[in-house]
DNA sequence: GACTTGTATCGACAGACGTCGATATAGAGG
DNA sequence: CCTCTATATCGACGTCTGTCGATACAAGTC
């Protein structure tokens, strides 16, 4: 990001997954799976924390996956969610530069 | 994020931030300034690379200002804007974690 | 002081977003 | 097959957001 100006194209879909961390909601959903036991967690074990609807929480969960930020799989009658590591990294590097302008990061 | 569930104040905070980033002109605009020579550029410079309208620019940097992520100077009859590098690594932090699930980075 | 250029603010409007209650779907178990 | 629990979808509602044109404010120049 530090190197050279971002791409139009580039801006369009790195801004969609920012927009998924952009709701308090969301955030604290992904917090909550990336720290469950093993890396993933079941929706009823998400809906508890939260002040809202079920509707409501599925409706994040959704929106982090078309995001690409996080899957799911459905097991039985329950449905689990995990983080997309990779695509947190993509984001935490475009991020990072700036933050280190004396430092050689390259190779 | 992945050590503990986020709390809901902090959650709240970051969203606000992360929302800043929500938005491809944004996005774009903070690649700019950063990616300028003496990681500043003056508003003037920052208008035509878009298709938007000069108050629309105005308008996003503000957004930029007031979420801790660039701040700005006037001079003379410019005014100039950078990026706020804490903020930003405060961020990358926040999201590197759960890309590095063997390695140590402790200490 | 009048004029010009650079930047910010205002008011309006269309569309997107977060939320809800109601309801549909999926699977397990009687 | 009926019921129960878990999750997703739907439709509606109020609010927030990105955009614009018009205009105000700031600073330099004549």
């Amino acid at each position: 990001m530090v190197r050279e100006p971002l791409g139009e194209d580039a801006a369009v879909e790195l801004s969609r997954m920012f927009k998924a961390l952009s709701d308090p909601v969301r955030l604290r959903l992904l917090s909550l799976i990336a720290s469950h036991e093993g890396g993933e967690a079941c929706v009823c074990e998400l809906i508890g924390p939260f002040d809202v609807s079920q509707p409501t929480i599925s409706h994040h969960l959704k929106v982090l996956r078309e995001a690409g930020l996080a899957d799911c799989e459905r097991r039985g009658t329950w449905v689990y969610y995990w983080v997309l590591p990779d695509a947190l990294a993509r984001l935490s590097g475009l991020l990072q530069a700036p933050a280190a302008p004396a430092t050689v990061v390259g190779a």
